[in-house]
DNA sequence: TAACGATGAACCTCAAACAGATGGAAGCCT
DNA sequence: AGGCTTCCATCTGTTTGAGGTTCATCGTTA
């Protein structure tokens, strides 16, 4: 009992006759006739009756037929299967996302992957860089965007960029109409920030003290998003990074705030992190080699923030 | 993509290991790892990754995995047909039966068929003699049990009974003494007859009037068995197929009604007739053979009738 | 007579197995 | 660190058998 036995079962069964089952299958009489009977053979029962140059099928003949177009149908599934994973059509995409680019900058990305790929299923999750990273390495997660401290995740797939952080102000600030904020402009002046355990505010702390500057903290926030609406609303000047920024550029109205090119560089070091010791599928690197490539995008192009208030 | 090749994939993703699913699969190493590359070659993307001298299998190998699996389970479920079919456990009968039987005699050998094979499904259809003809020629039937007249339906594997009628007597009559009943002993006798369209009846009358006799038709019923409560009330002598009356020693009391021979011989000619056209199944013809057993063991045993009312 | 099916003989081809060896990567155990 | 083992991929060479071919024949039946 083999599939290519099952296979002439099936095809006399469906023209009626040897002959028509033969040229159906693309094979000689015989060859058709011998697979027939080899399979009456193996299964040890009559399922046709010779008679007056036709084949009658057995009742037990139907029975089988019922469950043999069963089987073929589920190759057919498989078949279909086969084409859509070929097609990247097929897969399941759970995605982490820290907080910043979770609201518009991967939303945007997502969007525009799932309209490329309709039948893909995908969850989006926001965590914080910590969970994230968590969560991916425990394979919660096909792949993730997280902040990363240290050097630690440059395993495996994963792949690290560092971010140049721009400098936000309230459009109608003093300093805004510089093309580049350097850190002697921004001595005393009040500044919205991270918290101090953020890695961002420990490095901007630092460029403030070798430089000689005060860094006038009037604000802290625990995420870049928030920050922006305070500069919004004229309480202070932030640094914050490119994701962010560009976030805010998709939604907020102009003339509000600004973006500025930020000296000396400053950088957020963020991972798009895949699972350790589990394969990605191909539909979760497919979409990880887009987003990639728009945060490189954004990186080498800075101007799409920092001009966006003029050309607008 | 082959049914080989997805037993190979099916055993790798099992055991984990190409070696042990060549163990299992009583192949080579070699043979397998091969096997799973042609696989991997045929669909266009990969299902494990090797690494550290291990498989892991990728998630699209995982999506494959399901239907893969879905199709050996299709396939195990013929095989199991393949069996009970082989062991004479699968299958539907329906059968078609004249009205004398049905009551009791062919329930009887019919449950103790459905006790030797518990997984078969019937159907048992009482009509008319007439009506199971026409039904069971139109294939409504896979086989049925039918008076016949003319010789007509001795086409295919249709089987002729033909059965010797007995002598039904009130136990208390004169008659009842004797062993056998001669037609002179029934001159104006009171009889419970079929009605006179019935073939017996004609017979029963030809006989008479051959022999020069009064045949003192007391009443005319439809059926034997109704024939045979009128025998119980004393109100005549009844000539009965054996079925009928065997079926009424199964369930009556003994004591009221006795059963003779009876010279000369008249027959009921009954058929097993199967549909034309259209192949029997195999617990058809099991049921069949079983059946047409019951009847010669009745017609080749009068004694079990005769001798009711004395070893009982 | 023509169409259909079963069967047989002789033959061919190729996938799929074998055995047996090799090399590389990685884990395990001193 | 070194040695041993395990596991996988790969190669060579070989064999086997299923499944196909062609061609021919025979019996049945419309």
């Amino acid at each position: 009992m083999n599939l290519k036995q099952m296979e002439a079962f099936r095809a006399v069964m469906l023209t009626g006759s040897v002959s028509q089952a033969a040229q159906q299958l693309f094979r000689t009489q015989p060859a058709v006739s011998m697979m027939i009977s080899s399979l009456e053979n193996d299964i040890g029962f009559q399922l046709f009756e010779r008679h007056k140059k036709r084949l009658y099928p057995t009742p037990e003949a139907n029975y089988l037929y019922k469950e043999v177009e069963a089987i073929f149908s589920r190759i057919q599934d498989v078949n279909q299967t086969v084409q859509d994973i070929q097609n990247k059509q097929y897969g399941f995409l759970r995605i982490g996302c820290m907080p910043g680019p979770s609201n518009y900058f991967m939303p945007d990305i997502l969007a525009d992957f799932l309209i490329e790929h309709p039948k893909i299923q995908a969850s989006l999750q926001t965590r914080t860089s910590d969970s994230v990273i968590e969560w991916v390495a425990s394979n919660q997660y096909d792949l993730a965007l997280a902040e990363v401290t240290s050097h630690q995740p440059k395993v495996g797939r994963n792949q690290l960029f560092d971010l140049l952080c721009v400098c936000a102000l309230p459009a109608d600030h003093p300093l805004a109409v510089h093309d580049i904020i350097t850190l002697d402009m921004l001595d005393a002046e009040p500044m919205i920030t991270l918290h101090p355990d953020h890695m961002i505010y420990h490095d901007l702390l630092q460029l403030f003290e070798t430089g000689g500057y005060r860094m006038n903290v009037r604000l802290q926030t625990r995420f870049f998003i928030p920050a922006l609406k305070f500069v919004e609303r004229g309480l202070g000047i932030s640094i914050i990074d490119p994701i962010s920024a560009f976030s805010y550029t998709s939604y907020a109205q102009p003339g509000k705030v600004v973006f500025r090119r930020f000296q000396p560089d400053i950088f957020l070091r963020v991972g798009l992190l895949f699972p350790t010791e589990t394969p990605s599928s191909m539909i979760a690197l497919e979409f990880a080699q887009l987003l990639s490539q728009r945060i490189e995008d954004l990186c080498e192009n800075p101007e799409q923030i920092l001009c966006w208030d003029m050309d607008d």
